[in-house]
DNA sequence: GAAGCCCGTTTTAACGATATTGTCTGCGAA
DNA sequence: TTCGCAGACAATATCGTTAAAACGGGCTTC
């Protein structure tokens, strides 16, 4: 390997020399500058970035740390990448599997260092566990799990999402709505936050509420979604609309529903959550939440950003606007 | 920051002793490894990876760089993360937009010495460009372009892919099939090679090759094929069957067809490629080439695995074999 | 009883960069 | 002539760790 004493023996230099020329710090003359730069030249020199971050203190590097690359997960890591680029730093994804042991370990003492900031998109932490993250870099939270106080946190607003949604169904015509892939406890998570949603709809329209009509899955996945539903067609529990907790659980129950021959959106209305790519295109069109992902990467890279830059206010706690976009699946959508 | 000499003070030991301690290299006895942990316990050290890797020139960690995060890459990446977790290593994902010159920087010399090991999945680089990488840590190559000999590479069976998708859709009775999102030309990358399966199929049925049923996009965005494949329909050419060269393709063609009221598979078959989770959930199901991606995950992992632990052999090229899977979207589906 | 050896531990020397301080030269002002 | 000062460069210390060699005391071995 190069290294800058290489460099500085060809030159006839010092190495502090060979750095000021490269990293512009003093200044240089001219023609030492020459000899250093063709010096670099001729050997093929490259800055070994680990020497750096230990002298230096500074990697250049963001993390974002996330349960899974795909899906939601990889549409919001593409729209945070350019943002952390423009401030000249390089982005970084991990992925911990969901499970709380790894986001913790991404967290710790020892992986923060290798990083300026990390954003953590928060799934299995609760805030317990959080509270005892010794947070010696700046860490900036995403997600939608409760989180410690201290901590800057970006959220969505899962519950006037859930209630846009669902109002749009029931004034489409929708009576009886599940609320697929929602949970009935009280914990402010993401499927209870959405419920409530639901929830606030049917009684701003003075519907009842029927705990029956909340169906929640095992898992996050289009393939329980899709059998879920099935079981509850079977169970004969009649319905004529459907909040889909994410869009993924959406897809499931678009196929469910095609396999009963039941239409979309005459016999049922169908609204999901997440706005995905694929919700445009599979016909009718998925009427869907769009959770912003574009407000959401750029509040997050913002307070990352103000935190890495030394600002040391109060955290923040961003809960980002979300709109609903009406397609095909419910009654007046294109 | 709490260093190892400030646990070998606590303990009042030599930080050699809490090294070998901590790392199990040579034997400590046990009361001094004792009091060692003691103090690692109330101070609470954690290893400075920075430090730890350029000592020992070593980083236990591997880059897997993509063109973007999502569809595709970011459903390899998942499949990739546990391999490389199994070798008791960690996986970091960095992007680089397709673009040659990003590609360029995550695989120089200073980047790479941030990793062990580097899987590459070429979008931008061609052959000349990547010939002069200075390689300087092993490098494995993902993807369907050409590379330089000396690489390992993996990459798909495209060709076999578009043969068995096209062909079967010959045998369920279409005689005039697009293949939408495939190029012309004679590079071997994965637009040509996947159209010269189309070609193949077509040439084994003795049915004629007709160039204008070739039909490239823009951009590989489910929106652009959208709006390709409504201008094809406009144009009037006559088909009954889509071989599209991605699954994302077909997402777009499947939005197409619906909005002029072709119905799948009755008017047009089509089968996609990529075989992506939402393609058995979009109704009536999408027949897709299944491209194995745990196959090509265990391969490239393997590859780098064998470089990581020095082998030196000759670089190793493979062709992952890839499956069909049928669907609803073509005839004798379910 | 000298030589060798084992064990547990310390000492020394890197790894490759950057921050700080120091030295030398040349030039202008007093 | 002398002093001061600035500019250009060099020397040295340092970041926190690990590899390798040195050490020293007790024990075996002949």
């Amino acid at each position: 390997m190069v290294t800058m004493s290489d460099v500085a023996r060809e030159a006839g230099v010092s190495v502090m020399t060979v750095s000021n020329v490269l990293n512009e710090r003093l200044p240089v003359g001219a023609p030492t500058r020459a000899r250093v730069l063709a010096a670099v030249e001729a050997l093929g020199y490259e800055v070994n970035l680990t020497a750096r971050h230990l002298r230096a203190g500074r990697t250049d590097t963001v993390a974002l740390i996330v349960p899974s690359f795909h899906d939601y997960f990889g549409e919001v890591a593409d729209q945070i990448a350019p943002l952390v680029e423009a401030h000249g730093r390089h982005l970084v994804l991990e992925r911990t599997s969901a499970s709380a042991q790894h986001e913790m370990e991404a967290v710790s003492v020892a992986r923060l260092q290798l990083y300026d900031g990390v954003l953590l998109s928060v799934a299995g932490l609760d805030p317990e566990q959080l509270s005892r993250v010794r947070t010696s870099k700046p860490i900036v939270l995403l997600g939608e799990r409760d989180v410690p106080d201290h901590f800057d946190h970006v959220r969505l607003a899962n519950e006037e999402g859930a209630r846009l949604a669902t109002a749009h169904m029931i004034e489409r015509g929708s009576r009886r709505i599940l609320a697929l892939g929602c949970t009935l406890d009280r914990t402010h998570m993401m499927t209870s936050d959405r419920r409530v949603g639901w929830e606030v709809a049917h009684r701003d329209a003075g519907l009842p509420v029927d705990d029956r009509y909340v169906v929640p899955i095992a898992t996050y996945s289009s393939e329980t979604a899709r059998s879920t539903l099935l079981d509850v067609i079977a169970s004969g529990l009649p319905f004529d609309g459907i909040f889909a907790a994410t869009d993924v659980i959406a897809l499931g129950a678009v196929a469910a529903l095609a396999s009963r021959g039941l239409r979309v959106p005459d016999d049922v209305q169908l609204a999901g959550f997440d706005n995905l790519e694929v919700s445009s295109f599979v016909p009718p069109g998925i009427t869907s939440v769009d959770p912003n992902h574009r407000g959401v990467a750029q509040h997050a890279v913002g307070l990352l950003h103000r935190r890495m830059a030394g600002g040391d206010g109060p955290a923040e706690h961003v809960v980002a606007p979300v709109s609903l976009v009406v397609r095909g699946s419910t009654r007046g959508g294109r």
